[in-house]
DNA sequence: CTGTTACTTAAGTTCATGCTTAAGAATGAT
DNA sequence: ATCATTCTTAAGCATGAACTTAAGTAACAG
């Protein structure tokens, strides 16, 4: 679970700025060139290209260079860890709520439980 | 969608960070004080108390203070939300891709149109 | 060959993050 | 009142993040 960490550090922090939220989501439309990325922010191209490295390292977006042009995409199993590990820990969450609610339904006195 | 924007920040930096993560899925079992949440951890409370008042400003944890223990509990609401960006591009990734693969089944000469 | 496009690299500045130790409440137990 | 527990606040420090400008490389067009 340690090696794993380190991928959750580098997929939520990149997923912590706005401007890469915003590389992703055109992405999410389809593949795009650096400066496509670059065109609806208010930063310089080295800006743009210093992101998209985080994005890259992250495992969210993958590039390959063809000519002089670098296009970009989205990797939606990167995405979908990053999603799990969300939905995993909401769910533990939720569950024992309901098993919270059940019991309080089944036993309105109050059970005594260890916790 | 400017003040989501920020919202999503704080989120995604709180998520940035193991010990943080750590004291997420500990909640996840169920409420904790915070010297529960600092027992795992390997770095003093006031640190602790730092990275608590950084998921309590993302709005991923709750805390309410009774006599002089701090509880502390996830909000699942606010994951759900964080779950729900990752998920909406990813399917719109996702989406694309199966378009594309249909058309390609569909007519394997390859249509030409606008991108 | 010359120039333009599309990115790359390097260097430097500014500000935030993630700790630390030390000291200060506030609550509850004796 | 005294003392321990549980958290809080403050101050300081080391590191890294997010830009910037300036200059460099590589592909392609004429």
């Amino acid at each position: 679970m340690l090696k794993n960490d380190a991928s959750l550090d580098r997929m939520f922090h990149a997923l912590a700025d706005a401007s890469r939220r915003q590389m992703v989501d055109r992405l999410s439309r389809g593949p795009a060139s650096v400066s496509e990325l670059a065109q609806p922010l208010a930063m310089s191209l080295p800006a743009v290209v210093q992101h998209l490295a985080v994005l890259e390292e992250s495992g969210l977006v993958r590039t390959e260079k063809v000519g002089r042009v670098r296009t970009c995409t989205l990797d939606s199993a990167a995405m979908s860890r990053a999603e799990q590990w969300l939905s995993d820990r909401r769910l533990g969450w939720e569950r024992r709520l309901d098993r919270l609610g059940s019991l309080l339904a089944a036993d309105p006195g109050g059970p005594e439980k260890k916790t």
